[in-house]
RNA sequence: GGGCGGGUGGUGGAAUCGGUAUACACGCAGGACUUAAAAUCCUGUGGCCGUAAGGCUGUGAGGGUUCAAGUCCCUCCCCGCCCACCA
């Protein structure tokens, strides 16, 4: 009989009940075996799974069920990344607790992903917002403010009205908020910073060694980080002792500088601007620019403005004297927050002097085109050239010449070589309740005061109202805030604000090799053992903050001494979104389907191998609910194919199915026995063997990887109708002898088919498992199979008939054939012999048992 | 503007050290079973021509290299993602 959605729903109950009753996926570390650690990242608990969790879920088992069936000691965790605002929002919205809302999700998406069977380690499971973790977060706070990389300073910050707090720079996205889409303001606030710039270079120069990595988020990362080389420029200011220092990329260009812009908010303009004539332009245009949202400031597109100062620099190598202008296009974050404008060889700065008719000097020409002039000039020319108009540099090439300009600036004192980076800084203060309180105590006399270790964790107060107004909820709490300080004793504040999420998923996969230390952050022996993560998986849009973060944690814990390794993700896979109807699915486009459902009418594996049919990991997938009843059907034909195979009808004899398959576990097979048909199966079962072994270990290829088993599968029915025509006929004896071959064979190759298969639908293959008489062993441990390479040996295989480059024929020759040979058997094809008919064979080419191609 | 992917049947996708394009699946069509439907099984399925054998054509467009090109080279078009007044 098909089984039915219930039959599922039993199996599927049945065994994880079963895996969890016999802790089938309780790992501990151990050093007489080898490793593999696999992470998915871990979810936001906001109660129900979506498919993109299904999909990144999916894909994390599957590569754990293979590695456990490998021999691997495999870990395989999962927890929750439980603070964060969504909490608070639910909470104004149904006035609840946030920490009581957050663990109702936690549960219920405890519940959902069981369902889906996945082989996590149950006992490692870990939330963020229990104190036994964020005491932790506040060790590392601790630990990096006692070195200098946690400190607080006042400056011009990301700020969302709407989420009333602020955000990191990697947080805003095309100048709005990552979570809420509102605009973000700039406002000047004192907060706390991790110094990841200290790591900049090795953050850059380790990503080398993530070969395994996607190669585009490595160079996202790059970018990212920004390194540039190039030089500060001194440029001194006219009729004052006060020296402008530029940053550039380009210091050939340097004799092409016809003028200096200063970012508005640079400190020299405040000290210059009043008592001047421009006074008042300058202030407005000050005014005008802070009032832009950094958005549309940092747009491409935007028409430059700006506005002359009052003053002028003298450009060191010509003496000349230049104006000094405020522009819109300067950014204060980035280099020293000034520049030397060169327009002619730099689009921005062409754009600005045509607007406010500044000089220009051609200092670069195209070699091919030796007549670049001003007056023609429709754009800057940034491509490379000769040096021109740059006296003793004259006629060098530029590239060369930026390294010359650069020594030669150096040892006049003109400047000095060096290098700027992009990467800012990491702001992690956010004036939010539910988040880990940042462990400082502010006293009069001592100023801020690190909480002591002892004293940890820093309990985050229950019970506190959220309102989303009026900035930090804990300030509210006088509970919390008043304390004494741990220096002096006398009545001291605490800081009320708490750490951005992105600090608890930083290294989180480290607290899983200890999950329930509560003595230490990870026990060093245990990292040692688990660490690095050997494969990671998760969406592609934590290229940058998530997997950067935790890059520069995993540094920092190396410096600590805790860890020996410097990069924490070995290889990393990053899944490819879920559509519907060629969109992403998601709650604001209304396009979600709810994994629940899908659960409902056709289980856990069926949604699954949907999932990694349908697509390879990497690219999106488009969500089809036929598809979703191929897998479904498909699930049942190799259920079919066990619950009733061919046998009954046939042996003619008081011996059951079941009898004989016990006697074949003595069964020796005679391989001169075996008739084509045995042969063939015996091919198709170690090709799928070999296949998707391969497409394991080559990049999870898991779409061709079913598709293989998809082919076992077919040949496995072709194979029992041929065993029904070779029943027929002879006595009943002879009959038996034949059908037990056949019944070997046709097992063992159902054996290997649910093996196979078992990493992607592991609980119907622990039911076919026992079905087909293995009742003392858990599919899930059993040795992953081992292909027989004399099984794949073929004597003869079909070569095509190319003439002319046109395939024209085919004909079949011994894998050993001769070119002679091979010849002669293209004369076989009547239609190869019609097209070779009065011609004259030019030549004669073999690929190896593939194909012949004759030109004539 | 810069960077990185990608463009293959009606659909999802196979095949890229150059070697029979469209594996596997979905869908569709026809058939078997059934009073009927569903389920299941069998057959067919890029397009055009042909009863057939077979022929022509076909991997975004155009050109090139080669006995042979989805794959390599040149020119161009389109789509997706990321970054972006970063000096």
């Amino acid at each position: 009989m098909p089984y039915t959605t219930n039959d599922i729903k039993s199996i599927e109950a049945k065994w994880q009940e079963y895996w969890d009753r016999h802790q089938t996926f309780r790992v501990e570390a151990d050093s007489t075996k080898k490793k593999y650690y696999v992470l998915e990242m871990f979810p936001y608990p906001s109660g129900k799974i979506h498919m993109g969790h299904v999909r990144n879920y999916t894909i994390g088992d599957v590569i754990a069920r293979y590695k456990i069936m490998q021999g691997f000691n495999v870990l395989h965790p999962i927890g929750y990344d439980a603070f964060g605002q969504p909490a608070e929002n639910a909470a104004i919205k149904h006035k609840t607790d946030p920490g009581e809302w957050t663990y109702r999700c936690i549960d219920q998406m405890h519940e959902e992903l069981k369902r889906m069977g996945f082989s996590y380690d149950w006992d490692r499971e870990i939330s963020t917002c229990d104190s036994e973790y964020y005491k932790w977060n506040q060790w590392v706070f601790l630990k990096m403010f006692e070195r200098g990389l946690a400190y607080k300073k006042t400056s011009s910050v990301n700020w969302c009205p709407s989420c009333q707090t602020t955000l990191a720079n990697e947080e805003v996205i095309d100048g709005t908020c990552w979570r809420c889409k509102s605009l973000v303001v700039q406002k000047d606030l004192e907060q706390w910073y991790l110094k990841i710039t200290h790591y900049a270079e090795s953050l850059l120069k380790d990503l080398k060694q993530l070969q395994d990595w996607p190669s585009r988020v490595r160079i996202m990362q790059q970018n990212w980080i920004g390194k540039s080389f190039g030089m500060e420029i001194y440029f001194k200011v006219k009729d004052s002792q006060e020296v402008i220092t530029v940053f550039t990329t380009r210091p050939d260009t340097i004799f092409g500088a016809t003028y200096v812009v200063l970012a508005p908010e640079h400190p020299l303009v405040k000290k210059w601007v009043s008592g001047i004539k421009e006074e008042k332009d300058v202030l407005a245009f000050i005014e005008k620019t802070a009032n832009k949202s950094k958005s549309l400031r940092m747009s491409g597109d935007q028409r430059k403005e700006g506005v002359f100062i009052g003053r002028h620099a003298i450009n060191p190598v010509n003496g000349e004297t230049i104006p000094i202008f405020i522009g819109d296009y300067v950014l204060m974050e980035y280099g020293t927050g000034a520049i030397m404008a060169v327009p002619t060889n730099d689009q921005r700065d062409f754009e600005f002097a045509r607007q406010y008719h500044l000089p220009m000097r051609i200092v670069i020409q195209d070699p091919k085109n030796l007549k670049i002039n001003i007056e023609q000039m429709a754009e800057a020319y940034e491509g490379t050239g000769v040096l021109v108009n740059s006296k003793q540099f004259d006629g060098i090439n530029n590239e060369e010449a930026k390294e010359k300009i650069a020594q030669w600036m150096q040892k006049e004192h003109m400047g000095k070589i060096s290098v700027h980076w992009r990467l800012r800084d990491w702001l992690i203060s956010r004036q939010r309740y539910w988040g880990t309180p940042i462990p400082v105590i502010y006293c009069e006399s001592c100023g801020a005061v690190p909480v002591p270790y002892d004293q940890l964790p820093v309990h985050l107060p229950k019970n506190v109202e959220i309102t989303g107004q009026g900035g930090s909820p804990l300030n509210r709490i006088e509970t919390f805030v008043e304390t004494i300080c741990p220096k002096c004793f006398k009545p001291a504040r605490r800081e009320t604000d708490t750490m951005a999420t992105f600090f608890d998923s930083s290294w989180y996969f480290l607290r899983f090799c200890s999950a329930h230390n509560n003595k230490e952050i990870f026990k060093k022996q245990e990292a040692k053992y688990w660490m690095e993560v050997d494969q990671y998986i998760g969406g592609i849009e934590h290229a940058i903050l998530h997997l950067l973060y935790s890059r520069f944690f995993t540094k920092f814990f190396k410096d600590l001494g805790l860890v020996d390794f410097n990069e924490p993700f070995k290889r990393l896979l990053t899944q490819g979104m879920v559509l519907k109807d060629g969109e992403v699915m998601s709650k604001s486009r209304g396009n979600t389907v709810d994994p629940d459902e899908v659960l409902s009418k056709y289980g856990a594996d069926t949604l699954r191998l949907f999932i990694l049919f349908a697509a390879p990991p990497e690219d999106q997938l488009e969500w089809n609910s036929d598809g979703l009843e191929g897998a479904w059907k498909f699930l049942n034909r190799i259920y079919q194919m066990v619950d009733k195979p061919i046998g009954t009808d046939v042996v003619q004899s008081e011996r059951t199915i079941e009898n004989i398959r016990n006697e074949l576990s003595n069964y020796i097979l005679n391989i001169s026995e075996m008739d084509d048909n045995d042969k063939g199966l015996e091919r198709a079962r170690n090709l799928a063997i070999k296949q998707i072994t391969q497409s394991f270990e080559e990049g999870y290829k898991f779409n061709t990887a079913i598709s293989q088993i998809m082919i076992l599968a077919n040949a496995i029915d072709k194979y029992t109708f041929h065993m029904r025509v070779a029943m027929e006929g002879g006595s009943p004896s002879e009959r038996f002898l034949v059908f037990r071959r056949k019944l070997f064979l046709q097992t063992r190759s159902i054996e290997t088919l649910i093996l196979l298969l078992a990493p992607f639908t592991p609980h119907l293959c622990e039911e076919l498992w026992q079905m087909i008489g293995k009742k003392d062993s858990t599919v899930c441990k059993v040795a992953w199979p081992k292909f027989d390479a004399a099984a794949l040996k073929q004597t003869e295989v079909i070569y095509a008939v190319q003439i002319n480059g046109k395939i024209r024929g085919q004909f079949t020759a011994p894998v050993t054939a001769s070119q002679e040979q091979l010849c002669e058997l293209c004369m076989t094809d009547t239609n190869v012999t019609r097209y070779l008919q009065g011609a004259t064979i030019k030549k004669f080419i073999v690929v190896p048992n593939k194909l012949v191609s004759i030109v004539v």
